[in-house]
DNA sequence: AGATTGATCCAT
DNA sequence: TGGATCAATCTG
């Protein structure tokens, strides 16, 4: 069962969507190599109000997208090095968005093996290891675009998510304790 | 604990 | 226009 992940499924509440998304896997077709990888770690960035979210501080160019419509891809840069890959979800004119933070790979490229498993854990080492930048910024989700996700029928146990802070987020105050990261073992 | 690295944002 | 900031990673 390979199933591509509609633009309608990014248009629900982001918390149910970031939790949804583990076990999903992320596909990418870039510069003639296709990768597949089964998400284990989200984050969700929900709202306005969220003090950790981009959107915190009214709509900007860079983080316009975030408002724009779900199932949109939102890429930017970290400390000039590390691509961070987000997938926008909500209604129109509402900001948030859940980042993709790690994952298994299943298909393609070559990496550190651990366990016999290669294992993505850190937003910057996924999309280094996909060869994704901010050329795919606010294409939408969908084999065109080159990058898409597909329900391949993985089932996770509700008790099988785990919850914690978002990391790197001290400074947004009671909203960095939030636990909005969820996450599965690998 | 410290260096890396550059786009973005806002105050000077 | 300049400087502070930053949803990270690596090395030690």
């Amino acid at each position: 069962m390979r199933k591509v992940l509609p633009l309608k499924f990014f248009n629900r509440p982001t918390l149910a969507i970031a939790r949804d998304l583990l076990g999903k896997f992320l596909v990418c077709k870039t510069h003639d190599e296709k990768f597949a990888v089964m998400i284990t770690e989200v984050e969700a960035y929900d709202g306005p109000h969220d003090k950790a979210s981009h959107a915190h501080r009214g709509r900007t160019k860079r983080n316009e997208i975030m408002f724009g419509e779900a199932g949109r891809w939102y890429v930017y840069l970290i400390y000039g090095m590390y691509s961070m890959l987000n997938i926008v979800t909500g209604p129109k004119d509402y900001p948030a968005a859940v980042l993709i933070r790690g994952g298994i790979v299943t298909e393609g490229g070559k990496w550190k093996v651990k366990d016999g498993k290669i294992i993505l854990n850190g937003p910057g080492k996924l999309t280094q290891f996909l060869k994704i930048d901010n050329t795919l910024g606010e294409r939408r989700a969908e084999k065109k675009s080159g990058c898409w996700i597909e329900n391949r029928g993985v089932k996770i146990k509700k008790s099988d998510i785990k919850k914690s802070p978002r990391i790197g987020v001290e400074y947004a105050k009671e909203w960095a304790e939030k636990p909005y990261r969820f996450y599965i073992d690998h």
